[in-house]
DNA sequence: ATAGGGTTAG
């Protein structure tokens, strides 16, 4: 074939830069380099461009580093092609990579450069390509001012948008529509709407993009009634909604709970064939999802045509926001399955859908299972994973994720600082959370809240004020959670009158109404206090019913104080509002027990026993052995020591013959009531569970226990158990290792050299949060000698 | 070869 017409075919293939297919490409390539034409910087350009427009950008860069000097016109092609893409660092590092070749960009390629400090949110980098422009005298036409709107508006600098807009010499329907826009991500829905009318005025009629510019900002700043009064509005001025008005209005109708809108737009997708739009089908999920209708999102799922990726997280935490648990967990193996690959929005909604339903161990394994996959957590998994650490006191996991977030340097974001506190506080290192409190350089009331729920929780109560008062110098304003935090806090550490203090400022200063839940910490306060009487005061004017909490804060308030008139008024409450929870049987029928009502006490324990709710006499031997603690220790108030005798050895009788070993709970009712140690951290419930599994699991020969769960200081907690119980122990958790003999202790950290403990090698292994083991029992082999060490 | 709008995870 004649070389003129191969060359003019190839050229003729590199002028259809868009539509040309790779392999033509790649044809045309070859030949340029054949017949050395390749010279031609026109042609190379053109090559260059068909390359990008395929998203061959490693052939791409190599043909312009062939280029045998700086091509102006060959970067610019590349980094149209970069932000076009979406390809927004690789922008950025071409832009700065031409200065160094010595190339002098022009005005035309800044739109594409400030488009991609807008996708990437760098205000710094963006100011200073403006600054570029504007000393280096280039040009800055109503293109490149456009983009820098839309570019500060990004940035929520909408004063230097303002600067922008005002400094224009010529305004055109783009720099109307990104001021408003601007103004509408602010949540300023008259100045809004005044900058979008007055550009109307002046002539420059709105577009599909102005409108939807105006939806997706108002959806941004929350104003979900203007966002979807815009869209309403935009069908009035004959404008026919597109794809994106739908994705863009959808998510607020969902917020708004409004069905009856969904539906209506819902019909209109259907009606105008957008049924096929990723975007739609995702948001439709989502309006489905959040307005509870569980049967419409797999519907909405299974109709669409197409296998969509985001439709399929839509899905995912759809269902978990339904409380749909384990049908999203089967989706998600099922996706899994079909070799789907799927993204960190994937993995991220199916561990946070875990870690809201209690599966806690489930979401520590999907977040290992997601990085084997080789999906990189990012800012979000984090917060989503770390409550599950919380939960099982998973504190390796957690400093893993604490490390991750270090090296990967999100550990700024105010939500992984704030998660960061929590599961310290929850891993029972109080400290570590207080550093990782200070050292965060953003702080909002979520964060302020997990420091003082943090100190609540490990009963320092002086600590949570401080820090409700630095909150308040700060210039944050508590919420309704900030409350709850400091009551609590009171509440545990028995500061009654400052307690009550905050209750009555609570709406008095700060206009916030008091809640169940506040309601509970008050009625607990004064409850611990024996203040009883003010106490059902309060529930009394209650402006709403009171639900169990409360009447079980004074239920146990009663057990304490051995109230039985209030006890028995709150227990008859209870057993209307809780009719299963064994719990208020048993507190009622302490009382009866501190009385010597045994007849009542007995009638209670039926009734119990009737609803078919524990058979473990267990916790009658807990009140029995509760008050013969209590006549030892010298409260002469009891009735005869013989009858309370005869009725303990009944009752152990009755649990040996079922088999039951005595539970020694009680003990933390003396500790946490009477001795104040709050070194039990004010969690008896959960501690109550320590004792229980150690009874329970009294019968094997190691005394291993799984995923127990200790709020606060372990050392503390079994340093308590090794004293109470005269005798020695040995406890694992998971980094230390801490030996107590004749109330004295010694801790080692081997434990952390041991490979078991390092992070994700044996993720079941490592999330034994805490192991006992006692003397008597067998060390298992592989650990024996370090046991001989520490012996 | 240039600018402005969309879904799903905390």
């Amino acid at each position: 074939m004649p070389v003129p017409r191969q060359a003019e075919k190839l050229l003729h293939i590199l002028n259809k830069t868009t539509t040309a297919s790779l392999s033509q490409a790649h044809q045309a390539h070859a030949h340029l380099l054949k017949t050395g034409i390749s010279s031609v910087p026109r042609h190379t350009t053109k090559l260059l461009s068909l390359y990008a427009n395929h998203q061959c950008f490693s052939d791409a860069e190599s043909l312009l580093n062939s280029f045998s000097g700086p091509d102006l016109f060959a970067f610019s092609t590349l980094i149209y092609a970069y932000t076009k893409f979406n390809e927004f660092k690789r922008t950025l590092k071409l832009f700065s990579e031409m200065f160094c070749d010595g190339l002098f960009p022009d005005a035309h390629i800044l739109p594409s450069v400030i488009k991609a400090c807008s996708g990437l949110s760098v205000l710094e980098i963006g100011k200073q390509v403006h600054g570029f422009g504007l000393t280096c005298g280039l040009t800055l036409d109503s293109f490149v001012e456009s983009s820098l709107i839309h570019f500060y508006v990004k940035c929520n600098e909408l004063v230097d948008a303002h600067k922008v807009f005002d400094n224009m010499v010529e305004r055109d329907m783009v720099s109307w529509s990104a001021l408003a826009a601007g103004y509408a991500r602010k949540g300023d829905v008259v100045s809004a709407k005044k900058v979008f009318e007055e550009g109307k005025k002046l002539g420059f009629e709105p577009n599909s993009v102005s409108w939807n510019g105006m939806i997706a900002g108002f959806n941004q700043s929350g104003c979900f009634v203007d966002a979807v009064l815009m869209f309403h509005e935009m069908h009035l001025c004959g404008f026919k909604s597109d794809g994106t008005s739908i994705s863009s209005v959808l998510p607020a109708i969902g917020d708004l709970r409004d069905l009856y809108i969904g539906i209506q737009v819902h019909g209109h997708v259907i009606k105008m064939g957008f049924g096929v739009d990723k975007c739609i089908v995702s948001a439709l999920i989502d309006m489905y999802s959040k307005c509870e209708c569980a049967p419409e999102i797999s519907q909405v799922f299974e109709e669409m045509d197409l296998v969509d990726l985001g439709a399929c997280n839509a899905l995912i935490s759809g269902l978990s926001r339904n409380g749909l648990v384990d049908k999203a967990l089967n989706i998600f193996k099922e996706f899994q399955g079909q070799r789907m690959e799927l993204n960190v929005v994937s993995w991220t909604s199916m561990i946070a859908c875990c870690s809201q339903h209690g599966k806690d161990i489930e979401a520590l394994e999907l977040f290992r299972s997601m990085q084997v996959a080789g999906v990189k957590p990012n800012s979000v998994t984090i917060p989503c994973v770390l409550p599950a650490c919380g939960n099982v006191a998973a504190l390796t996991h957690g400093k893993a994720a604490h490390c991750f977030s270090l090296r990967r340097e999100f550990f700024d974001d105010v939500y992984v600082g704030s998660a960061m506190i929590d599961m310290y506080a929850n891993c029972g290192q109080i400290q570590i959370a207080r550093c990782c409190f200070d050292r965060m350089p953003v702080r909002n009331v979520v964060s302020w809240n997990a420091m003082m729920g943090g100190y609540a929780m490990h009963g320092m109560a002086k600590e949570a004020i401080q820090i409700f008062h630095q909150m308040q110098q700060s210039g944050q304003k508590p919420d309704i959670v900030s409350f709850t935090s400091l009551l609590s806090a009171c509440s545990q550490s028995g500061l009654t009158d400052e307690g009550h203090r905050y209750f009555e400022s609570m709406s008095r200063d700060y206009g916030i109404e008091a809640r169940v839940e506040h309601y509970a910490c008050i009625v607990s306060l004064l409850g611990r206090a024996g203040k009883l009487e003010e106490a059902y005061s309060i529930i009394r004017k209650m402006s709403f019913e009171p639900d169990a909490c409360v009447w079980g804060a004074l239920l146990s308030s009663c057990r304490v104080h051995h109230n039985l008139s209030l006890g028995e008024v709150a227990a008859k409450k209870l057993f209307e509002l809780e009719p299963h929870n064994p719990g208020n049987y048993i507190l009622l029928s302490n009382i009866y027990a501190s009385k010597g009502k045994w007849n009542e006490m007995d009638k209670v324990r039926n009734i119990m026993r009737g609803k078919g709710l524990r058979k473990n006499p267990g916790c009658s031997w807990i009140e029995v052995k509760y008050k013969v603690h209590m006549l030892l220790a010298g409260d002469k108030s009891l009735p005869q020591m013989a009858q309370i005798m005869n009725k303990l050895n009944e009752l152990s009788m009755e649990m040996k013959k079922s088999g039951y070993l005595p539970h020694t709970g009680f003990v933390l009712q003396d500790v946490e009531e009477q001795e104040k140690e709050h070194i039990l951290c004010g969690h008896s419930e959960k501690l109550a569970v320590v004792f229980g599994i150690l009874n329970t699991n009294a019968g094997s020969p190691l005394r291993v226990i799984k995923n127990l769960r200790i709020c606060g200081d372990c050392h503390a907690v079994i340093k308590f158990i090794a004293t109470f119980e005269k005798r020695e122990i040995y406890v694992r958790d998971t980094n230390r290792f801490h030996h107590f003999k004749d109330g004295e202790c010694s801790c080692g950290d081997y434990w952390t050299s041991d490979p078991r403990t390092s992070l994700f090698e044996s993720l079941n292994e490592s999330t034994l949060s805490v192991e006992l083991v006692t003397k008597d029992f067998l060390i298992p082999e592989h650990l024996a000698s370090n046991y001989q060490l520490i012996c």
